[in-house]
DNA sequence: GAGGTGTTGTGAAACGTTACAAATCACTTC
DNA sequence: GAAGTGATTTGTAACGTTTCACAACACCTC
């Protein structure tokens, strides 16, 4: 910059106000000084600009796990759209464990970031109180911890059941069971509660081991196949991918989807309309929820009124191939 | 750290040797400080370091493709690997977009990172211009430019087309086409090669849209049935994603996977093995690939010999349930 | 007691920017 | 012609660290 200037025959702050578009500048100088840009090839250290102004045009993003699909779209739309508002995205991934979370929300503290828009991995970690004592503005999206009381953005978990098991009930399934996600996070416990008192102690609960993936579905179903006890006629997935291992561990024992029995998922994941049987599933809303968080967290950020502090979102039912009425001869 | 100073009784300049551990330091006087910043919630403010230091312990990796299943292994395996060294690892997407990455590789340079990992989006992009000139260390990773000369680390495409086509040549194909993506993707166009020069002539490209996902993969297969040529009975799908996209066309026109047609993927994403049909793919040794990656950078950035400078790994065919033998038959 | 040697602590100068107040100059306006 | 107004430019002091050279002291050795 200083050489910018001495070539540009003009002082250091000139130099700055061209590069930050102050109005009140010559046009002859302005061009001057944009040749010397031009001649020296700089570019503005934006690590001391950061240093300078407090600001550092980067938003932090604390996912659980990239690797889903799930969170990718998150990640995805969040960018874009920080992006258009001349942000950077720090995306940090607590994979699951409360404490890389804690760990990556400290990194974040040290003041990289500008704010913060975080998924909290499990309820049981405690980062509500880190975030709580935050200097920075920060946004809770999906999985929201029961204890914070900032702004956050959701989607309605009731919702999500009701349209599930209505969809099983309208198509006249009364056995339905609920394959369970690991209940420490919040959603999952929140859709657990839901599910028993919609179906009002009818419903049969499939425990998972840890994993809340393909692999989790398949074996909580192989068990179950195992177990030999009656099967139920519907089933209502934590989410696609175990949806998608459990259909998979029925297909291997003969068991037709949806003929002999039907599985609604959640996420909508992309892969989901492809698959034979294409999936019936909620839609979550994710890029809503995305583009609202971020949005909501870029506006505490300029500290304009963020409009709504807590937003909640509503999903939508897409039925595919995966569900059928039940066949009338019980097995 | 002011502040702490006073409370200690001390300089700033201790407080500053206490933080980084600098040995000589009376141990009554650094239990003073230690307590002064417990009591004070001191943290370091890392941007003031990065811009004394020169060091921001931030890595950039830019992929062309979040959402992609591939892409968000690689970003997971390179984060943990940093991690573990005391890094951070900032992502950028440049989704498929040679201005974006452009961008994205100009914000990287304006001194954010210690060091960059790419993943180019298309040939076409003329980033390694960019590169070239880049003052941090680089390493290319996967899809490298014809014309970059610097460190990288990818995998043998030959390789890979060998032992997709060879096990359809072993199982008794001779009919064999290729799915392809869009040849401006380095890897697409060396594989798109290797076909070529592999069946000398007899096998046929299948070419798609845009788009190299399961959409790709499916309109591409319509278009084929649609067209009411002789089908192939081996195909080899550039991705398992187009292989699945393909595997829904054919099953909803009634033609079996693999029954009346095999297929071959390329990646291993996690769900293949879920699958019904399950996928045979070839393994791209995804994890490998990326901790070479970062670890070469790291070295680079250490100044430290890097070992080598290219790292070429090899592939592995995992065998599922989408090949078999070609029918007698013909139809 | 002069000259090492090793341990602790410090003050001042950077790193590359931006914010602020002030300086300069050319016009109007009364 | 004095004073006000607005456009344009500049010098200086931060922002929170780390680096470096040196100061202060204690202890040992000849």
């Amino acid at each position: 910059m200083r050489d910018v200037a001495d070539r540009a025959q003009v002082s250091i702050t000139t130099v700055s106000n061209v590069v930050r578009g102050w109005p009140y500048i010559a046009a002859e100088t302005r061009s001057r000084v944009e040749d010397a840009i031009e001649a020296l090839g700089y570019s503005p250290h934006s690590i001391a600009q950061g240093l300078r102004t407090g600001r550092t045009q980067v938003i932090g993003l604390v996912v659980p796990d990239l690797a889903s699909q799930y969170f990718a779209v998150m990640v995805e739309t969040v960018e874009t759209v920080a992006q258009q508002r001349g942000y950077n995205v720090f995306v940090v991934n607590s994979r699951n464990s409360p404490e890389l979370e804690i760990q990556a929300v400290e990194q974040v503290t040290s003041r990289w970031v500008d704010g913060l828009l975080i998924v909290q991995s499990t309820r049981s970690a405690n980062t509500s109180k880190h975030l709580s004592r935050m200097q920075i503005p920060v946004v809770a999206m999906e999985r929201v911890p029961q204890d914070y009381q900032g702004a956050s953005c959701m989607i309605d978990n009731q919702a999500i059941v009701r349209l599930a098991v209505g969809h099983l009930r309208d198509l006249g399934h009364r056995a339905i069971a609920m394959l369970v996600a690991p209940r420490d996070i919040t959603v999952v416990e929140a859709r657990v509660q839901a599910f028993l008192s919609l179906t009002q102690g009818h419903g049969t609960l499939i425990p998972t081991a840890d994993d809340f993936g393909l692999h989790g579905g398949y074996t909580a179903a192989k068990r179950l196949l195992d177990s030999g006890g009656a099967l139920p006629t519907g089933i209502f997935a934590s989410n696609d991918l175990m949806a998608l291992g459990a259909i998979r561990a029925f297909s291997e024992h003969g068991i037709h989807v949806p003929r002999d029995v039907s599985i609604v998922g959640v996420d909508d994941i992309p892969s989901c309309a492809y698959l034979t049987p294409a999936l019936t599933t909620v839609r979550q809303p994710l890029e809503l929820l995305a583009s609202a968080g971020i949005t909501m967290l870029l506006s505490l950020i300029d500290e304009k009124p963020p409009g709504a502090q807590q937003i909640v979102l509503l999903p939508e039912l897409i039925v595919r191939e995966s569900t059928g009425a039940p066949r009338k001869s019980k097995r």
